[in-house]
DNA sequence: TTCATAAATGTACGCGCGTACATTATCTCA
DNA sequence: TGAGATAATGTACGCGCGTACATTTATGAA
């Protein structure tokens, strides 16, 4: 007790003893504490001759504003909090996928004053993100990695009920209003559907990610869209289940092998699972993409590294994690908020890669990057 | 003006309204407010019967501490700050590296009831660490992706001469006695030259990283200690430079290849560069291995993925950021600090894979994971 | 029963800032 | 030159909580 008392005084002695008060700098240039208050808020009709003296003042004192404090009497905690789902070791998604929505994000809120809180949740339980903005703790929220899991959903729809701003990145819940950045994974899908099918695959199979993500369900929305649109019966024995990991990828290598003689190729919910598929598939023995041509999805780092790279869909995660931040922040900064209930949509892109070219080595084909 | 006023009002209405406040808590429990304030808090003695009625009339108003406020009057923000480099759509380091050590840190923070502040500086610039600690935005500091870069350095040395918990992951800075957990690439450099000295390779090239960063140097030293150790002179001819992307790996191949006739094999700062060094020798026709042995260094995903598999290094990243957290949270909690000024030097690992073995196909190796 | 003692609770104040409102200085135009 | 308007500044208070200190109540030994 008495120990701890004098440690975490000598912890702050150094800055405590540093640190000029409002009033101090009030004092040194004759003025009130309003008037510092308004010089460095920049608010008021301030003359200049007074504004500089206030500025020597505290820059002479080494004067910095108590964010808490200030936080405090503005009823504001001045932070976004991003929540993020906590997978201890375990990588649910790609960390590709998280790294880039975060640095959007990051870009967004860099200059604004903001402060970038991370909260991590318990994948599939209810959290309670209504109490973040009641106890203060955060003026916004995005929320990264969720599910339509009846807990998770739960959650958000008691966020969406107070009229409060958040958005949602990635997911999207059918019947509830909900503001997001989603990125148009119908399209994505079709597009790389019908680009194997342009290749002369028709018996396509289909290894998604776990269906309580919306990008799954938007995903198979797009590929049986494809495949009606050829006349092309949807065949559920060649849609295999994964949950975007790299693992359940590799393991899906069996059921993929055993399904061979009735798959012309294979389109992949993810990047991840994709190469998981490669490398189980080469293990038995497979020559890819000769063999059986490979689709992969989100476009990750890895997806250009392994042999052979990846034709894949391209998502812009840094551009969701900008957008869905910046619509927070014009919010917060008074904004329209016309689209703050709204849901956006990003393109996604095609990338052609090594991966489902079936012509002989000799046909040289163009890299995407 | 008036619309701004009036859109934050609306924003928060719901919220504001459904927001009990301690004296109402007090009032419906019959006590005093200081008396639910140290229910909440569970400091000093309290009659059973008078913490139930009080938790019960928290319950029944659905009570919400306000964390601004609180932070306001301990004079803390129970935040924690993490530093990192901010390099708009460049992965500086591979973001395997990032994500780790963040996943580390959050798994410390998470039960703690801290916040985790995400703060991006600008590499190579001066940062006011200090700052920080004086508006009282974090109440202890993280740094990541430091570099001793002289302006940055001296953000560093300010934050030291502070008496301030802050730690810095995965950098040193010779002189200065700055608290930090890193890992020991001396050795883990060390012991893969050692590894490819065993296996038959005498001229040993090393593509290293960037000299700002310690870990530079360090797996620098352990290079050079083991050719030494088997009286090989250190070549300077055959060490090169990356900055740890694979941009510059792919660049160095050119460099690699025209000095083929004198190298036996080639050690990599970082997988990510050896990834790059790998594509770049293959598009020039080696066939890897069993042309040119190529050592990465992190162990980081894709070291496994590409082909060959990249013998490596693994570090630790996960654990650094996990350790570098919890001294802090420790001397928060006003725990000891006695290895608050130290260095902690975590282990590395050799992990050996296809890419340095020049044995026949035949003989079938072990893979690790 | 009677105090001393401890346990339990109440009272009162400050934390540092933003800002509504009051006050004073300055300007404008007749 | 004066009065009304406006610019500039000062005064005063509340934000919600933690906690030092004062006060009351329960406990226990003589």
């Amino acid at each position: 007790m008495y120990a701890r008392t004098f440690m975490n005084q000598a912890s702050t002695e150094r800055i405590e003893a540093s640190m000029a008060t409002r009033k101090e700098v009030a004092e040194l240039a004759g003025v009130s504490e309003a008037t510092v208050s308004r010089v460095l808020n920049g608010v008021g009709p301030i003359k200049d001759a007074t504004r500089e003296r206030v500025m020597e003042a505290a820059a002479r004192l080494g004067y910095q504003l108590n964010a808490v404090a200030s936080s405090f009497a503005r009823g504001l905690s001045g932070n976004i909090g991003v929540v993020l789902p906590h997978v201890p070791k375990v990588h649910l998604f790609s960390t590709y996928y998280f790294s880039e929505i975060l640095s959007g994000i990051g870009e967004a809120v860099r200059t604004g004053g903001h402060g970038l809180l991370l909260l991590y949740r318990d994948p599939g339980q209810p959290f309670d993100y209504v109490s973040l903005f009641r106890t203060r703790r955060v003026d916004a929220c995005l929320v990264l990695g969720a599910s339509s899991l009846p807990d998770e959903e739960a959650g958000i729809r008691a966020l969406a009920e107070e009229d409060v701003p958040f958005c949602v990145v990635d997911q999207r819940f059918g019947g509830l209003p909900v503001p997001a950045v989603i990125a148009d994974h119908v399209s994505g899908s079709y597009v790389a559907t019908r680009h194997l099918l342009a290749s002369g695959h028709a018996r396509i199979g289909f290894l998604n990610g776990s269906p309580q993500y919306s990008n799954s369900a938007d995903r198979s929305q797009g590929y049986r869209m494809a495949l009606t649109e050829e006349g092309i019966a949807w065949n559920e024995d060649i849609v295999y289940e994964g949950n975007y990991s790299r693992k359940s990828g590799y393991e899906a290598a069996a059921r993929v092998a055993a399904d061979f003689d009735r798959l012309d190729a294979v389109l992949c919910g993810n990047d991840r699972m994709a190469i998981g598929l490669v490398q189980g598939l080469k293990e038995r023995g497979f020559r890819l993409p000769y063999d059986l041509p490979i689709v992969g999805y989100d476009n990750a780092d890895a997806s250009s590294l392994i042999d052979p790279p990846l034709t894949t869909v391209e998502v812009p995660f840094y551009e969701m994690g900008l957008r869905a931040a910046s619509r927070l922040l014009s919010r917060l900064g008074g904004g329209a908020e016309d689209a703050s209930a709204g849901l956006e949509v990003l393109p996604t892109r095609l990338v052609v890669r090594k991966s489902c070219k079936t012509s002989t080595p000799e046909a040289k084909e163009s890299e995407n990057e």
